[in-house]
DNA sequence: TTATTAATACAACTGAGTTGCAAATGTAAA
DNA sequence: TTTACATTTGCAACTCAGTTGTATTAATAA
């Protein structure tokens, strides 16, 4: 499957994270409460799964566990190349994709398949406002 | 606060996770349904997260963001200094802590506090049942 | 043994995410 | 344009991990 029809949904998602700063993620939740007087939670969880299949945006979870979308760099239907950290500010709340590549260890008799790497502690711009 | 008395439910929580493989963990779901009987779900909650404070055991989050458990190695009350990565089998479920150590890349102007890598895909048992 | 305070059970709740289905809508073909 | 039909959507109800408030129970120190 994958995303088949530009629909108002479709539209409406992909700005959010056109208008967006390139290495921003945006949370399911706050996506839900941008676009609530238009669209239904279930048609945003929808449209973002279809989007993730197509390697248009890319998920991941943050603190707590709550479910993050960002744009894909280099990724197709198939394959999701596109694999970095993730940072979020325990202050701001605020996350970012970091383009930076970790080394993961080889690690024996395992097949490795998925890697998620969460970085968190204080943002930049906490970082300048605070002490 | 920290685990202050010797009740029955933190002895049946410590003794689950001696009972355990050593770099075995186990997910609140699977302690919640072993004790069930004899201790409510609120109190498991409750007594884990006193033995998280006091650094016996450390937690974190797997697939689907369920939270999991395991025994700490040289962590103190205020410190958790066993920082190291998870391996979640894809196939049987099971999770690991892995003894290995991982470069966290340097991030300009943040300030890290934690990190989290879980690493998922098909364990030992599994690679070899399967081909 | 008693007094005190922490720990527990219970029930009710919260909230992110899911499911089923009828209605609406986009798209290709006529 | 119009038709036909599969896809998409809204809605309501649900699931389930985790939390909260409170009255009761149990561990510990004196």
């Amino acid at each position: 499957m994958g995303v088949i029809r530009k629909t108002k949904s479709v539209v409406a998602l992909l700005n959010e994270f056109n208008m967006n700063t390139s290495s921003g993620a945006i949370s399911v939740i706050t996506l839900i409460e941008r676009l609530d007087s238009k669209f239904n939670k279930t048609t945003i969880y929808r449209v973002l799964d279809k989007l993730e299949e197509d390697g248009v945006l890319h998920s991941f979870l943050g603190k707590n566990g709550l479910k993050w979308y960002a744009k894909c760099n280099n990724c197709s239907v198939n394959k999701h190349n596109d694999i970095h950290p993730h940072f979020q500010c325990l202050y701001c709340g605020k996350v970012d994709c970091l383009s930076v590549s970790v080394s993961i260890p080889k690690i024996p008799n395992r097949k490795i398949e998925v890697t998620q790497l969460l970085i968190q502690g204080k943002c930049e711009m906490c970082c300048s406002i605070n002490s």
